[in-house]
DNA sequence: TTGTATGCGTTATCAC
DNA sequence: GTGATAACGCATACAA
């Protein structure tokens, strides 16, 4: 079968091509008559619009690209998923860039994106601020960080968990049900969520008078997880009296719950352990493991909003958003 | 700063755009001083290409839609993640479609997908054979199917991993660990992997000498979580001698093992327990989860490779893939 | 209410 | 080697 045209259409149905894009496009003015003809004739053929044609007249895509780090990491996974739903329920498609954390990649991305003209863009988490150079096409494309700090504030929209509300409650939960010497366990990584989580647990500390000291109440670990075992090991050396851990994401509390396992250490009885993201994994441990959930259904649904509406320049830019989290308790804090 | 057009390239180099246009993409035959020239101005005025208008032109989108049932899915996740990086290798952009294992929602994604004239297609997984009508448009949109039986096989290239394999030496590892009565976990669904593991089960018992009758062997799960518990405990009532599962896929694995968790039954030692898809939360659990992991990566490599060789006409249809899976024995079959 | 004509930015065909 | 120009399919300003 051939690709009809809308100007098959029209020679069809016997009218203009300008009459059967109004009536496509339900814009204009037209007899009742000439719209049942017309869409007849659109059903009869199984005309389809070409889009390409469609956006290079209107300078318009329908299409958002979203940024991601890493696809595969079940927090990116389930935000990336619920926006794509909502985007497409509004008829929009989503184009998804796995940037595997790489700046160069990401650039390369960015080029692509521009040139195939998307409306709009989300860019979630990411080490460094989020910098995008827009000067260069006349069309400003409008963006919305999740979780990733904007260069230029003025320019967009933050929508971001409360990591601080997250940390805060988490400490205060492990310090609730009794522990002394409550210590957060982290990457030294800068990004601004594990600072706020950095922050939210020493207020806690604060609150409860307790004065936080680095070598006492940080365990950094590092990036290499071969290294794990000893960082752990020399920091309990340092630390025998440690008897809770806030671990500022699930992975490290997983491997520190590991770790606990394979030396007898018993948690929760002897050390209680908390987290943060509330993986599916965590479900599934001995103990099961408590952690902060990120709202991601929240997340998603404001970025959605929120970018469709600076496509179509009704939302208020220079804003940020602030989603409330929830304590998950389970085993390792009981 | 505007956004320059080739038109405008023309005229600030002092060619007419058909030169450009030459320049650009290498095609045809122009001086080298006017290259140089022409690559100057396009350096200095940052011009940027649009691909909206070539694709017009050229009939060709350099995109591709990934249908997937569940992108939050960790299989799912990481094959996704790997195609979409093979194919940006390529020049092409991906558009991931989340089709909630809704027949409805996938419908309206191919008809988008259509519309935006996307050059291929590849689908992950789902229930049913995927049918794809290109009847109604007369580019034939060339498709592979991964995991995913193709209603027509004629039309495309079937890529899947060898699920009877996986079945059949995971059963195997059951018994020769010392398994006398081993049993087949699964849903009551009939996806072409869920039989050919079926089968690989069978035919390992058959190997070993045990004849396979339904209500010794295979336990039954309702497709609810939570009935779980009663579907497990009614089929060990009668079946006292079971002492090993391979279960059809890590989730139910990991309902399994909390399940037994709960109920005091040792694994490995009263039990032995494993699984299929080697997710990353059996890594966590106590034991640790045997599995059976596919190779996301030949997967979404031969789906890549043979998708771009459909579209430029040069792979042949009609061809199967078969990817061979890995055990990964960890504790819960020591 | 409807039709005609133009242009979106590109590639490709032809002529020079 | 280069340039003029016709498409690609659509939306829309303007005319009728």
């Amino acid at each position: 079968m051939k690709n009809y045209s809308i100007k098959d259409i029209a020679a069809i149905a016997g009218v203009s091509v300008a009459t059967v894009s109004r009536v496509i496009n339900d814009n204009g003015r037209f007899s009742e008559e000439t719209r049942k003809k017309v869409l007849q004739v659109i059903e009869d053929t199984g005309y389809k619009m070409n889009y390409t044609a469609k956006n290079l007249r209107m300078n318009k895509s329908f299409s958002i690209g979203i940024l991601v780090p890493d696809i595969s990491n079940y927090f990116f996974a389930t935000v990336v998923q619920q926006l794509e739903e909502s985007l497409f329920d509004k008829g929009y498609s989503t184009i998804i860039c796995n940037t595997s954390r790489s700046l160069e990649k990401e650039r390369a991305y960015l080029r692509m994106l521009e040139g195939k003209g998307v409306d709009g863009l989300i860019v979630i988490s990411g080490a460094e601020a989020f910098e995008f150079d827009s000067s260069g096409s006349d069309k400003k494309i409008p963006y919305v960080c999740i979780d990733r700090e904007p260069k230029i504030k003025a320019d967009t929209i933050f929508i971001s968990s409360n990591h601080y509300q997250g940390a805060f409650e988490a400490t205060e939960e492990l310090i609730r049900s009794g522990c002394l010497h409550p210590v957060i366990a982290m990457h030294n990584q800068k990004s601004t969520s594990a600072k706020e989580r950095l922050k939210g647990f020493k207020d806690a500390l604060k609150k409860n008078n307790i004065v936080f000291v680095s070598h006492k109440h940080l365990l950094t670990l590092s990036l290499d997880e071969a290294h794990f075992p000893q960082n752990i090991a020399s920091f309990l050396a340092e630390n025998p009296t440690v008897d809770g851990i806030f671990s500022i994401n699930d992975l490290i509390a997983l491997q520190l719950l590991a770790y606990f396992q394979k030396h007898d250490v018993s948690v929760p009885s002897q050390l209680k352990l908390i987290g943060f993201d509330d993986t599916i994994s965590g479900q599934y441990t001995t103990p099961t493991l408590s952690s902060v959930r990120q709202n991601t259904t929240l997340i998603s649904e404001h970025a959605a909003e929120a970018l469709l509406g600076l496509i179509n320049k009704e939302g208020a830019l220079n804003r940020e958003i602030m989603v409330p989290v929830t304590l998950v308790l389970r085993e390792s804090t009981r």
